[in-house]
DNA sequence: ATTATCACCGCACACGTGTGTGTTCCCTCA
DNA sequence: TGAGGGAACACACACGTGTGCGGTGATAAT
């Protein structure tokens, strides 16, 4: 049984109110008692209930922090980033996943309701049309990252995808590529269309000529298969470059071509997106455009901590950076 | 504001006391008044508040979940079948970063004793020694996951090291290898000291005299980097083959192959342990010891569920299985 | 000596929910 | 017709903490 302020005020020898005063420093309760108090709750190692706090001053210092499961490599640093600027400014998180189940969305987001979370950050979901009729229901703050859908009455923070893709394929023209794929994944329906922008856009800015073959949108799949079926875009037709929708379709592609004796990057450049650990790893190690991952888990909850202090906040655009390694090759080395 | 049941009450025109047990299907309470005020609850988007629950129930169906930090890529699978039984059994997870730094574990372990959580998981830490005292003081179960401590006192779910390591060096030694280096790493001092002796029982066994040169612990360090320290075992002490602490550190000395051009897995085969997610990414694939990471999240939390119904539990000693990739080639092929 | 001032502390209630113990009303049966 | 009983609900309190307000005693001011 833990130890309660009435035990300590009993030990004391004053009121339960007296207590919670001196614990908390208040000035009308005497230097002396104050000292003596809280010595003995030290002693009888007190800890206050979270709690009762909570019932008392409505407000839980919890967030809920939504993924559709932490198993997906781009989320572990996201969630480490929140869970770290959470901690030092007195807030816990829950996690829950979602698992891209429509009923468990909803229970996830009932559950947040009942344990009267303050806040809410949802990551990479399809929040919105979804389950946003329950979310508005919800009297909390809600930051979404890198949503697909456009929630205009939420707020955002997400990589800015058009930039990201425009500047991955401005590095393939740059060393000299000029049939340059993209493999889309219809499962991001909103990124996945921006990033098609963002690569057309430098297509057109080099005056290259646009090829709809060149853009390859596989079925619904696992991000790693989709990768392994664009090995078509080289067979078929030819393209010396290929920019991929993440770094696992990147890398699917890459076990595959290893797997089919076509050499990357001499044979066939290939770019990423994301900057997962393992882009580093591969070999050869992929050159892609690197999230900030990190940094955009502790902007969601900075920005979490500016709603409830009633700031105003307005939504992040940040821009990617290009990561250069060895899965890209100038097409004619000088 | 959120709507509570004195709302409904009022709205209903009867007491809180029969909105309370109207909503929970009390049998004293009319199967007419029960139908109107649940679906008045219903209506009015009703939603109990966990917090209040709690203090009433003296529970809070809520758990820790203590890691050093989710980037880790040991941990997310591991979290992620917690979560999974978790929700299942209606309960929500707190997770928790210690980042390693002893101020921060105390100040988690503080902050899950105010939040009054049921019981606790703590994965691959020195608990038991640092902050041990303070966790016997909580009365909740925990449960630890590849804790690098005896605590005898807690119950725990782990990998069998000794096993694993054994299974590895066995396979190097089947395919023809008899210099086999071992790379531990000092920040893991309990699954280093087994996984060496799995190591050695394997070369025992063989009947393969034992090599103190082959054996590096490389100063504390980033895995990665202990990884590409090992390369000496190759180079100065000409091993044909290594076993690594984990999948980090093997990756690490794949790297610095490359760089080195020492081709593997022709001129050094390489075994890595755990089976992260990169494993099957690098090139060539990683041969490893596979945790069964899932089910550990999901054994360790069915385990706290028992301990929360007074069922008695035993520790779990879980086997490592080999995975074979490319890393390791026969030395003699035929 | 009476009142004002002040330091210090306790009473009572609130937060939202759940439960033991009444309490009321109606029906039944001797 | 009165007692007994049961159905249906309300009262009051508890969980642990925090706070407005009022009270007590001592000292200072008039």
């Amino acid at each position: 049984m833990q130890v309660t302020i009435k035990d300590i005020a009993k030990v004391a020898g004053v009121s339960h109110t007296t207590v919670s005063r001196a614990l908390r420093g208040h000035p009308s309760i005497s230097a002396e008692t104050t000292r003596h108090i809280q010595q003995l709750a030290e002693q009888m190692g007190y800890v206050p209930s979270a709690v009762a706090q909570s019932l008392h001053s409505r407000q839980t210092f919890t967030i809920g922090m939504v993924v559709t499961t932490i198993a997906d490599p781009f989320l572990p640093q996201v969630v480490e980033g929140v869970e770290k600027v959470a901690q030092a400014a007195g807030y816990s998180v829950f996690l829950m996943s979602s698992h891209n189940d429509p009923e468990q969305e909803l229970t996830v987001v009932e559950t947040l309701q009942r344990r009267r979370v303050d806040a809410i950050i949802v990551t990479a979901s399809r929040v919105g049309s979804l389950y946003g009729d329950q979310l508005e229901r919800i009297q909390v703050p809600i930051v979404l990252i890198n949503n697909q859908e456009n929630g205009e009455f939420l707020h955002s923070i997400a990589v800015d995808d058009v930039q990201g893709a425009r500047l991955a394929t401005e590095h393939l023209i740059e060393v000299g590529h000029r049939r340059i794929g993209f493999v889309g994944l219809l499962t991001r329906p909103k990124s996945n269309v921006h990033r098609l922008l963002g690569y057309q856009a430098a297509l057109e800015k080099a005056g290259i000529p646009q090829d709809p073959d060149l853009i390859f949108l596989p079925p619904p799949n696992d991000d790693f298969q989709c990768g392994e079926l664009a090995l078509s875009l080289h067979l078929k037709h030819q393209v010396t470059a290929v920019l991929c929708y993440n770094d696992i379709t990147a890398i699917g592609l890459l076990t595959t071509c290893r797997r089919h004796q076509i050499a990357v990057p001499q044979d066939l450049s290939i770019v990423g997106f994301d900057d997962i650990e393992a882009a580093q790893y591969v070999s050869p190690p992929l050159t892609t455009i690197r999230q900030p991952r990190l940094r955009m888990g502790e902007l969601a909850m900075r920005m979490i901590l500016d709603l409830l202090n009633k700031k105003s906040v307005r939504d992040q655009l940040l821009p990617g950076e290009l990561i250069v390694r060895e899965s890209t090759l100038p097409i004619y080395p000088n």
